[in-house]
DNA sequence: TTTTTGACCCTTAGAATAAAAAAGTCAGAA
DNA sequence: TTCTGACTTTTTTATTCTAAGGGTCAAAAA
């Protein structure tokens, strides 16, 4: 089976690459084959359908950056400098993905189904705990007071994330924010970030 | 024409029942008037058209907040009471005018035209002075120390904004969050509002 | 002169329908 | 076991049509 998972890798990787350029609702099965010089029953037979094709692309890119912030969860610096970073690598895949509307459930949100909307929460629920994790670390080498590190995960992140949804919503109705807004809304979410540390102290 | 004027808040007054429990875009002209018992062409004379009328809504609506908060703006509390009054006005507005969608450039926005949005960006921008000079104060009594205020203030209020604007979207797809989610929400904001002060200590 | 109205026009939102595109299937070939 | 051409079904999109709603005006009322 693992030439099997090798081709839903292929897939995934055209699928993506798709997804960039056009989002995951102007993106058709047909083009993806096409693209990868397959006929479309071809992905029908690694993917029953385009949801669990967007279901893999979307695990990939979670898994990702999972896989990139893990190296610096425990590395030996400031949690300041470590939120800073993570908050980078945020906006770095907020930018890749922008087309995938990855950030939430915005209105014409490119994940329709139950099944992805779930999966979706799944991982957010996971980026909390991770975050969670890394309160919890900077609490035990006193660099903040202790508190509950769940909740303030949660609401840490769903400020940074509430900031990128209003940026997106209030800027030009270009399909795409300008380097200017992006390079905004990433001042703000440090800015927030620093405050937000310095006020569990 | 101070008669004129009552007319025209009475007119207001109507216009507003409707907005509440319709929005704007499905109250119509003719509804107001039968409200109050003229015909259309009474509303055409104190109002050119209907944006100069939802416009007088709104700049009623603001005017009311504000003169709730300017109340509080110098009482004798703690920046953290302060903040806490406010937040919790805003969240009474902001449920009681729920329907008129005033928070930010949803999509659905029911200010259509760039006269609404550039006067409920005044609107904003006065909301962001107001809070600016909040934390002036709270300077010079030493309550936080000395930073860029009005940074601060924009930082603060769409940190809010953005809870706010997760919270709808996430939420159920009802047009009314529920009870449960509207009181979450308050709850993130004073927590936020808290770490956000502390912060700035 | 200021305010109000019935009757009217014209633009636009929304329903209904038709056409096109895309999702998804299957028998059979490689 | 993997893949495909040809097919069906569902969903999107384009189009037309209609009625509702925004807005006007000449004339009446106050």
């Amino acid at each position: 089976m693992v030439e099997t998972d090798k081709k839903r890798d292929v897939i995934i990787e055209g699928a993506i690459k798709r997804f960039i350029h056009y989002g995951i609702n102007k993106t058709t099965m047909n083009e993806i084959a096409e693209d990868l010089s397959v006929s479309k029953p071809s992905l029908y037979y690694y993917f029953p359908d385009k949801n669990s094709l967007v279901l893999g692309v979307i695990d990939k890119i979670f898994t990702d950056y999972f896989e990139i912030v893990e190296k610096d969860k425990v590395s030996d610096i400031s949690l300041e400098d470590r939120l800073g970073i993570f908050t980078e690598v945020k906006h770095r895949f907020f930018q890749k993905y922008y087309m995938l509307h990855l950030s939430g459930g915005s209105p014409d949100s490119s994940l329709n189904s139950d099944e992805l909307k779930s999966h979706f929460l799944k991982m957010k629920k996971k980026n909390e705990d991770f975050h969670a994790e890394v309160f919890k670390r900077a609490i035990e080498k006193g660099e903040i007071a202790p508190t509950d590190v769940n909740k303030i995960a949660e609401l840490y992140l769903e400020s940074l994330a509430g900031i990128t949804s209003l940026c997106i919503m209030h800027g030009n109705k270009e399909l795409f924010p300008s380097k200017k807004e992006m390079k905004a809304m990433l001042e703000k979410q440090l800015s927030l970030s620093k405050i937000f540390i310095k006020g569990l102290q």
